[in-house]
RNA sequence: GCUCUGGUAGUAUAGUCCGGUCAAGUAUACUGGCCUCUCGAGCCGCAAGGCGGAGACAGUCAGUGACACGGGUUCGAAUCCCGUCCAGAGCACCA
């Protein structure tokens, strides 16, 4: 029958429940990414997992750009759309969306609460002088002063009348705790630089703990998945939950996510386009979402990818073989297989006795889909080879020209004809190469994951499909083609 | 240096909370068998078709390969305890 056999169901991994689910009436789960660039494969981690969980639990989903930072990692203004996309693109579902710039005045009425609560101080002390007492786990003079007077010196924080730098406000927390970098931590600053959305409509800013940690209440959010960079402001958020009389959501923190041999690493992504290194967000050495689509991996791929890795707090290194086998594997079945020759090189053939017609099928699979057909004849005995295996051959040397006949190489460029039979070239030990006659390919550059490129000539049949388009080139390897200006560029995607 | 986490095959992950069913499961990688498909000398047959040779992707079956080290508790430890080593995260008026 030419029905596909029954394929075993891909046993979808199931992720660990989640903490105390059943506490809470509806799971509520959010990414919340800043959008100083575009995500990458280690940011979607925690946009797949809660989309994931949101599924598994048919909670819901919150989007919440944090970006609250104007003039250090200061928001990209087409970073959002485009993370929207990239978000899109995987699949994620979210259900609400909030932007933070969007949200100051929330955080203006909650820190003037935690003021009066007396759970909170405005310090004006230099960075310096209080990190030098706090150490010592001593109280900075201005920690004791009255909530009136707090107050009076966050009402000249937001007027202007303290300048940038001057004052900051604090969170208490346990002067005595061992960890010093959770003592007393910072949760408002000034800073005056020029916001990409809302200018310079504000110049009191909260820092990330007071933002997120606020939002995740407000917004009801019942589990926080995130990298376990966050672990300790975890501890930091939990004094000030406790100063409001709030409950602190399951949290979960998971390792970092490397990828052998390629960059995740936003600042280093960013220096690199703006030195010049890189061409744009989409390079095809970066591990951007924007890289992995332009070189043809799906989305299910990256998916499958995030949820076996799970939720573990220790580092994981993904080695690229793996991420391959499986867009590999939901490629292979679905994508037409052509010709492509790389870097080409002229090859005339002798002694052809007749003409000959080799047939190539579009997918082996798939006869219904069809199959191209080459010619070779007496008349025509010129090919296209690609020059990498060309390489190898050494004069009197024998190869297979793929579906059609055995070659012997005479000279270079030059070969004859030996026999029609594969058997020969398997008893001469002769590769089987992919050829096309000259004069027939369209030439079609292939950008290679190290961003070099091949020069190449693919079935001109191949450029008539929609585009863009995957392809799987015979003996040379997945590719995705797209249009552009005139002409075609391919991305290799891998083997 | 200080504060936290972790360490299961080359890589990733399950098992660790509640010790035995874990001489450790799964995916990937590699090796071998089978097989679809493709190309196909020859053989059998009136024919349909069958046998047979070769090789790539996918499929399938089998094999290779790991509980970081040392000690302790226990009838029994990957799982509990202690120590060592190693790795990661944090120690910003970033997120």
């Amino acid at each position: 029958m030419g029905a596909p056999k029954e394929k075993p169901k891909q046993v979808e991994r199931i992720l660990p429940a989640l903490p105390n689910a059943s506490k809470f009436k509806v799971i509520k789960v959010r990414f919340a990414p800043n959008p100083d660039s575009v995500i990458h494969l280690g940011n979607t981690r925690a946009a797949l997992l809660s989309d994931e969980y949101a599924k598994m639990y048919g909670g819901s989903f919150v989007l919440r750009f944090e970006d609250t930072s104007p003039s250090i990692k200061p928001p990209q203004a087409e970073a959002y759309e485009i993370i929207r996309q990239d978000l899109k693109w995987l699949g994620v579902h979210w259900d609400e969306e909030a932007i933070q710039s969007d949200r100051l005045p929330i955080y203006y009425d909650h820190a003037r609460r935690l003021i009066e609560l007396g759970g909170a101080y405005i310090c004006t002390c230099k960075a310096e002088a209080f990190r030098a007492l706090v150490t010592q786990k001593k109280p900075c003079p201005c920690r004791e002063l009255p909530p009136s007077e707090q107050l009076e010196r966050w009402g000249r924080m937001l007027s202007g009348k303290i300048r940038r730098g001057g004052a900051v406000m604090r969170v208490k927390t346990d002067l005595e705790h061992p960890n010093p970098a959770i003592r007393d931590w910072p949760a408002m600053r000034i800073d005056t630089a020029s916001h990409p959305r809302i200018g310079k409509k504000y110049r009191v800013w909260p820092l990330y703990n007071f933002a997120s940690g606020i939002d995740d209440h407000l917004m009801g959010i019942t589990h926080i998945l995130r990298g376990k960079e966050h672990e300790v402001n975890m501890h930091r958020q939990k004094y000030m939950y406790r100063h409001f009389g709030w409950d602190y959501p399951e949290a979960i923190h998971y390792g970092r996510l490397k990828i052998v041999g390629t960059v995740l690493s936003k600042s280093k992504i960013r220096a690199g386009i703006e030195s010049g290194l890189y061409t744009d967000w989409s390079d095809p050495r970066l591990g951007t979402i924007a890289a992995l689509r332009r070189r043809g991996f799906v989305p299910e791929t990256i998916r499958r990818l995030i949820l076996e890795c799970g939720v573990r707090p220790s580092e994981a290194t993904i080695s690229w073989e793996n991420v391959d086998a499986i867009n590999r594997k939901i490629l292979d079945p679905l994508v037409k297989r052509y010709v492509y020759i790389a870097d080409p090189v002229a090859f005339e053939i002798g002694g052809i006795p007749k003409a000959f017609t080799a047939k190539v099928a579009l997918h082996p699979d798939h006869p219904e889909w069809g199959a191209r057909e080459f010619a070779v004849s007496p008349e025509s005995p010129i090919i296209s080879l690609p020059s990498g295996d060309m390489a190898q051959l050494k004069k009197g040397s024998a190869f297979r020209l793929m579906n059609l006949f055995n070659v012997e190489v005479t000279r270079a460029g030059r070969g004859r004809f030996v026999s029609e039979d594969v058997a020969d070239a398997k008893r001469l030990g002769a590769h089987i190469i992919q050829w096309m006659p000259q004069g027939l390919g369209a030439p079609l550059n292939v950008v290679r994951p190290d961003a070099t490129a091949h020069q190449g000539l693919v079935d001109p049949a191949a450029l008539g499909e929609a585009m863009p388009s995957s392809f799987q080139f015979y003996r040379y390897g997945f590719v995705r083609v797209y249009r552009e200006g005139e002409g075609f560029v391919g991305y290799f995607t891998h083997g």
